[in-house]
DNA sequence: ATTAAATACTACTTTAATGTAGAATTAAAA
DNA sequence: TTTTAATTCTACATTAAAGTAGTATTTAAT
């Protein structure tokens, strides 16, 4: 029961951007060192929040990341399906695909308590909730 | 966030043992078919659980398996224990360890009431309260 | 006794996620 | 205008989970 690496590195790349409020862009190097993320793997997700417009790159020497957006307005599910194809949310816990109500799995009904509690948290926590600002 | 498929593996295949309320044995073969776990590597979870005295293994001609214990005393949280070195249940969202109290990771309070709810019912639910008896 | 049907053991292969490397591109500073 | 520091792109390498194969072992049925 995990989030993939990637997902974790995503949230927190982009609550980074979100804190940071500085005159100076924050870059990819910081993001990496503050957190421990492989920097050349680091280099790999930015791209993909920058096309989900969460975030605005600017290249060249005293390059580097902001937020597109209100921080208000990204929640983590946003993030989650922006690095992952999708979050596997509506999916069964225990079989690949879904189940039908005439042909549930045997955690079908005891998962839904849980899952709808995720669901919840993940939809409704947005960068601003979880920041300093 | 996903159980790994080893996982949903051992969790069905526990439900269809303590579901089988034939005379013969419910042997490897069938699990495998009815819930399309590869049969090779069914084989190899199959000694995990019976290490974890949950069911025993005859083996032989007309061999199988069958519950070691009470349907309701095996919870399902047990049953990743048993195949799984940790759940990372106690692990923080955002990060490998675990979070203190002075340096939580951004989701940290947040997580905190799905998780608590998915613990809940990991632990409460039990192979009893899952299956048709 | 032999055969058949089952579990158990050990080693190998494949796959998807993760991680790494190097070169191209961009743009400010020197 | 050259250098430097940044992002981006593409390809390759590593790792852990998942899956496969073959053989040994066990035991009831024949």
């Amino acid at each position: 029961m995990r989030l993939s690496n990637t997902s974790q590195y995503a949230i927190n790349i982009m609550v980074a951007i979100a804190e940071h409020k500085e005159t100076k862009l924050l870059n990819a190097k910081s993001i990496s060192d503050t957190f421990d993320i492989p920097y050349k793997y680091l280099t790999r997700i930015m791209p993909q929040l920058v096309e989900a417009k969460f975030i605005i790159s600017t290249r060249g020497r005293e390059g580097g990341y902001s937020l597109a957006k209100e921080a208000s307005s990204i929640s983590i599910i946003n993030i989650l399906n922006a690095v992952n194809d999708s979050l596997h949310a509506s999916k069964c816990i225990l079989k690949p695909g879904m189940c039908d109500a005439n042909n549930k799995c045997a955690l079908h009904d005891s998962w839904m308590v849980p899952n709808k509690s995720i669901k919840i948290m993940f939809n409704q926590t947005t960068l601003e909730s979880i920041t300093n600002l």
